[in-house]
DNA sequence: CTATGTGAAGAACTTCACAGCT
DNA sequence: AGCTGTGAAGTTCTTCACATAG
């Protein structure tokens, strides 16, 4: 097939084929069909089988697809054989859940930095990383060798000011969880996980 | 025009939109353009009017759009004109920093019951709630009087039971942050809010 | 003249259905 | 015979561009 861009939506289901496949490769299974892997994931055959053409193809005719291989192949289509650098902007309460989270670390995102604005939190220990002024962000990012994605966990206040921190920094990525639209150039990628938002949009589907 | 069906897209933007319009109508405007509310909301203002026009006519040409107006409709439309109940299953780490976010409370949302399985927690008093034993979880519900929305913060492992029980307390709709994929039947409402997807996605961007 | 509302065109995504391998 | 890979058809969403109203 003559390879074309991958859609926004088909990035966005890999990492849930990725995660149902390395259930399986753990529990010993090493070959699996587009139907099994399509339904524990919430979509169809098809769907599924289309989304892998865009990466190559791997599965085998009659068969079905290598667990392993699948697992390699999503793995170096989303970028996960490197380790990446994370920060943590805001030590309120999700920012500490966040640091706290075991997953992360599993599947190669390394929290190198956090920061908070309240002198009360400033040089406190967290885990195992001190608590920085964010004040001082550019020069803690620099000390640790840079960052790559920057999770912002502030206020809404201060969200697109942190984000402007950030990126002065050299973060290319942003995930903010503040409420609030961030606006970023358009050689930073942004994502937004909005808790209200998703809860309103369950409330659209109740009424 | 003729109603149609709202698409799920323009759903997902109409909270952003309400965001700013409550934002504007603190700071006391009363009218905005489509350009102006969208150049805030990250999209473009052909978007929005089509956006706007599935709920009905509410501009006016020549000026632009009544903030209070707009905000009316679109908590009309995102049934946010009742308080819809809330019960958080899992007080590991995200739970009570989720209980703790003030957010919810401000928009209509309101948290009822909050359980964890671990006797050490269970009888705890977080917030202005205590903790009860998710074993309970249909007994407790029918205790509150009913809940519409199930927020789901507990390990990957126990998530489709837990979204199970909720679904026999009579509980519509889900919002899950446990990493899997859960099947729900088709009158069950869910969205699913993933950290490591995103963090994923964000990994593919950067490379 | 300004800004909305909206058919129509265009782009993106999903599903179909079957050819092509094993 | 069985399951993948994929053009083509179908659907949904976005953008255009202009008629329409104030």
């Amino acid at each position: 097939m003559k390879r074309k861009r991958i859609p926004q939506t088909t990035i966005a289901r890999l990492p849930l084929y990725l995660r149902y496949l390395l259930k399986l490769a753990r529990k010993g299974l090493r070959i699996i069909s587009s139907y099994e892997l399509a339904e524990h994931v919430g979509t169809n055959a098809a769907q599924l089988r289309k989304d892998l053409s865009y990466l190559g193809e791997f599965g085998t005719r009659g068969v079905g697809y290598d667990v392993a291989e699948l697992i390699r192949q999503i793995s170096k289509c989303l970028g996960l054989t490197k380790e990446w650098k994370i920060a943590i902007v805001g030590m309120g309460k999700l920012g500490p859940a966040l640091l706290g989270y075991k997953g992360f670390e599993q599947e190669g995102f390394k929290i190198v930095a956090i920061f908070d604005k309240n002198p009360k939190k400033i040089g406190k220990k967290m885990g195992n990383l001190v608590v920085s002024d964010v004040t001082n962000l550019k020069e803690v990012i620099e000390k640790v060798g840079g960052v790559d994605i920057g999770i912002i966990t502030t206020p809404a206040s201060v969200a697109q000011k942190v984000a402007n921190q950030l990126i002065d920094a050299g973060v290319r990525a942003i995930l903010n969880f503040a409420p609030v639209t961030l606006g970023v150039p358009s050689n930073v990628v942004l994502r937004q996980v909005d808790l209200t938002t998703e809860l309103q949009i369950l409330s659209f589907h109740l009424t």
